[in-house]
DNA sequence: GATCTCCGTTCAGATTTCGAACTCAGGTTC
DNA sequence: GAACCTGAGTTCGAAATCTGAACGGAGATC
């Protein structure tokens, strides 16, 4: 399989990290989500080469991640913001963040704090089943083919 | 920034992704999370070269995400298990289904079903706050640096 | 003893990715 | 008005990565 057949494939994990499963995408998306908009700042935050910043947000905005704003004229430049479809990785990035403060935070603990504004405490995000509300962990789930899923080993994970 | 200094920088995001955050690796996790534990089956799914497959694979042991178990002798013969650190990745891989469940699902929904097994019903993760139970999307966080942060843009997300 | 399986390793060549320098359009400074 | 600055890219050669295909080897099977 190439990286660009990855969006034909009969699987969310497939098809969402043609999106966002890039090197540098999810670090850039990192940095929207703290309140980054513009090219220069994202290009020295990440401290990577320019082109690879234009040609990734191109394909953000181009897939509807992130959306371009113009802030002023002559020179007419542009912020990108979230859209309500980048807004939705926010789970994502909030667990891979999880995973990161429990597996590579060094003594001083977390570099980031999350405070939750509704009830005002610092915070982890935790999974839940959206049925019945309960935490999910790997071993609470069974996974099944749905319609238009390939045959292939299922099993339980562990 | 270079790729190999990720894991350096005091951000919980770049430290998991130095791990996860390669092209093919989330890949194999997703596997991994479905019960394949083969060299040969997690190559075949996935369609990639060979030497990808064993780099990677060496990688996640090395990082302490998978276990190499023998199952057999003569020849001896390993599988891959997920350790507890690799079991943690579960809510990262369920996040990323879930994005891909709502934006890229096909008219006959998504691909895969999962059952929460405590409740027995079909289930999409929600993620929610630590503290006081409720959902949290992007506009409900506020970050703020921790211990050992460097400064940089911090704002709201939108 | 020829072939098969599972699990890799090796290597040349194609493809991608990257860093550094350049461009361009307009503003600012003196 | 000349020199310089800024924000946002583009270009291009070098470096890294990936692919495909072959090879190895340790035992099992026919």
């Amino acid at each position: 399989m190439k990286w660009d057949e990855l969006a034909q494939e009969p699987c969310s994990v497939a098809r969402s990290l043609a999106v966002i499963g890039d090197r540098w995408t999810l670090m850039i998306l990192r940095d929207a989500f703290l309140g980054v908009r513009r090219f220069e700042v994202f290009q020295a935050r990440l401290g990577i080469s320019r082109s690879i910043v234009t040609e990734r947000l191109n394909t953000l905005v181009a897939e509807g991640v992130l959306e371009r704003r113009p802030y002023q004229d002559r020179p007419i430049r542009h912020e990108y913001h979230l859209t309500d479809k980048g807004l939705d990785l926010h789970p994502v990035i909030m667990a891979i963040v999880d995973w990161g403060d429990r597996h590579y935070a060094g003594e001083a603990g977390p570099p980031i704090l999350r405070r939750h504004k509704a009830c005002g405490c610092d915070f982890h995000a935790v999974q839940v089943c959206s049925e019945c509300g309960e935490p999910v962990t790997a071993r609470d789930v069974e996974a099944r083919p749905g319609l238009g899923a390939r045959a292939g080993a299922l099993g339980s994970p562990g």
